[in-house]
RNA sequence: GGGCCUCUAGCUCAGUUGGUUAGAGCAACGGACUUUUAAUCCGUGGGUCGUCGGUUCGAUCCCGACGGGGCCUACCA
């Protein structure tokens, strides 16, 4: 196999390439296997458009050129046909026959066009006599010739070669261009809803000297001009908080975040974040907020709160999401009264009673994993999930009026968590004493935990408006919407 | 990180219980064909069977190491 089109490895090159190497020597030679304008008046979808339903071997007179890569061809004697296809996967027929282009013309279409190039043809619309919309060129042009021999377009391809040849599975897959548009309008309708709810887009950085904002293993890195390490943002939670200090009340970034963790269906090791901060909002706000994203992407994207997904089952988005609380439904499915006061032994011995293998200093830990084994896979329809342990969750405020508890939320949907939100914790005393306790954690080798974010306590202390705040992974929204594995909804993964 | 599975032509895949020359469809090459729709028909070429090593008279096949990929599992969203 060669990945090489250098010229002293001609000899080791699959045939297939050294031929079309020929071939794009041969149309320089002729003209330009590449030119760098063609004269197009046209796009396959309005040549398309124009003509939606004409009857069978009609001449319309109308004279259009159009440029579009040959997906497949049917070269006989005297009259040849290939299927060009526009980037949104849109086709038509060209017809070349040798009365309209001369012998040499349809000879060198023959010897010199292959699959995947890119041609460009000037003609008149007609329709075939099997009434099939085509061009039936007077002349011919290569656009750009294609050196590698297109994958076979009946086969599917291998989920690998579709990943690590996205490019190719673009050109011949429809699925792939829609889950492309699909993704991009997702994108328009949540920047829609947060435009409407007057929230301001901000980028916030990437490059970190401290990581913050959520517990997971970072990515590091140098920065020379600084002689200093930094890391890339597992989280924009600390520095969207120090906007809404200054002022900024209502705000969100839609960017990427970097977790050096493990990459399976679900997760990617950098995947594209939303957060959101409401000054004067709290957890019920910011769950509304949530919903009502969600919702209305599905209707703008799809029309419909109820989606198709990709095994053909549907996921019912819509109605008022439920609020279940942790504590309570845990109870209910283990059978046993669970409260913050539950002595951890207690939890211990019903972790080890269903074979959850753990050993953690944290109560918030146990109720958490017990949690997810006896309540999680029951939830199908969207449900919040409402007051976690406070132990676990350092950036959040206490629950107004329920001890050990604080007003955090995880949104499920299909079992997957989908987002989480909080009554931000704003008071700089409290903060520090839970990053106290973190860093203390990470001395006991948690290499997860937080280290001491001075610049952000230093901003609460100005005074941070009391505040609602969500997370939402675009890519799992993705999934929600389409059913697709994680690297379907990222265009190009991460591959080794 | 741990366990199991997998890698054969440009693509999708057969196959060899270890034996002379490893197959198919599409793609490519040569030829025929002025209405095809994955065009058809006749003919031809194309492979370091992931890499390296071992066992063997003989390895694509068995064994080992390494590399790529997948699934399960652990951590994270």
């Amino acid at each position: 196999m060669s990945d090489q089109l250098e010229h002293e490895d001609e000899q080791d090159l699959p045939e297939q390439i050294a031929i079309r190497l020929e071939k794009r020597e041969r149309l320089n030679k002729l003209n330009d296997a590449y030119p760098v304008a063609l004269p197009i008046t046209h796009s396959i979808g309005e040549v398309r458009a124009a003509h939606p339903d004409l009857d069978v071997d009609v001449a319309t007179g109308e004279f259009v050129g159009i440029a579009g890569r040959v997906m497949f061809q049917r070269n006989t004697g005297k009259l040849c046909f290939a299927t060009l296809q526009a980037g949104d996967g849109q086709r038509i027929q060209a017809m070349l026959s040798l009365d309209k282009v001369g012998e040499e013309q349809l000879e060198l279409f023959k010897e010199l066009v292959d699959l995947g190039d890119h041609l460009f043809v000037e003609g008149e619309v007609i329709t075939s006599k099997r009434g099939e919309l085509s061009i039936l060129v007077n002349s011919w042009k290569m656009a750009a010739k294609t050196i590698r021999p297109m994958p076979n377009l009946h086969n599917e391809l291998g989920e690998e070669f579709r990943v690590r040849h996205r490019y190719l599975d673009l050109i011949v897959r429809d699925r792939a261009r829609e889950v492309v548009k699909i993704r991009a309008q997702v994108m328009a309708s949540l920047r829609k809803t947060f435009t409407e709810d007057r929230f301001l887009e901000i980028e916030t950085p990437m490059l970190q000297t401290i990581h913050g904002g959520a517990s997971a293993r970072p990515f590091k890195t140098h920065s020379n001009a600084f002689d200093t390490e930094l890391f890339l943002r597992i989280a924009p939670e600390l520095f969207l908080k120090r906007a809404v200090v200054g002022g900024i009340d209502r705000v969100y970034e839609i960017n990427r975040n970097f977790r050096n963790e493990g990459a399976d269906r679900t997760h990617s090791p950098e995947f594209a974040m939303l957060e959101a901060y409401e000054a004067y909002g709290d957890y019920n706000s910011i769950a509304d907020l949530t919903q009502k994203l969600i919702q209305n992407a599905a209707m703008d994207v799809f029309g419909t709160h109820q989606v198709v997904l990709e095994d053909g089952t549907i996921n019912d988005l819509g109605g008022v999401w439920p609020r279940i609380s942790m504590f309570e439904s845990l109870s209910e499915a283990c059978g046993q009264k669970i409260t913050p006061e539950t002595p951890i032994e207690d939890l211990k011995k019903l972790a080890k009673s269903v074979d959850i293998d753990i050993e953690h200093p944290l109560h918030g830990k146990y109720v958490e994993e017990l949690w997810e084994h006896f309540v999680k896979d029951t939830l199908v329809q969207p449900t919040f999930v409402i007051d976690f342990p406070v132990d676990t969750s350092p950036l959040t405020r206490n629950h107004r009026s329920k001890p050990g508890v604080v007003e955090k939320w995880d949104l499920y949907i299909r079992g997957y968590e989908q987002a989480t939100g909080y009554s931000e914790l704003v008071d700089p005393v409290v903060q520090r004493e839970r990053f106290v306790e973190q860093v203390t954690l990470a001395a006991a080798g948690d290499p997860e935990a937080m280290k001491l974010d001075e610049d952000f306590l230093k901003a609460l202390e100005f005074g941070m408006p009391p505040s609602g705040g969500m997370g939402m992974g675009i890519d799992r929204l993705l999934m929600s919407l389409t059913g697709l594995g994680i690297r379907e909804t990222i265009m190009f993964p991460l591959v080794k």
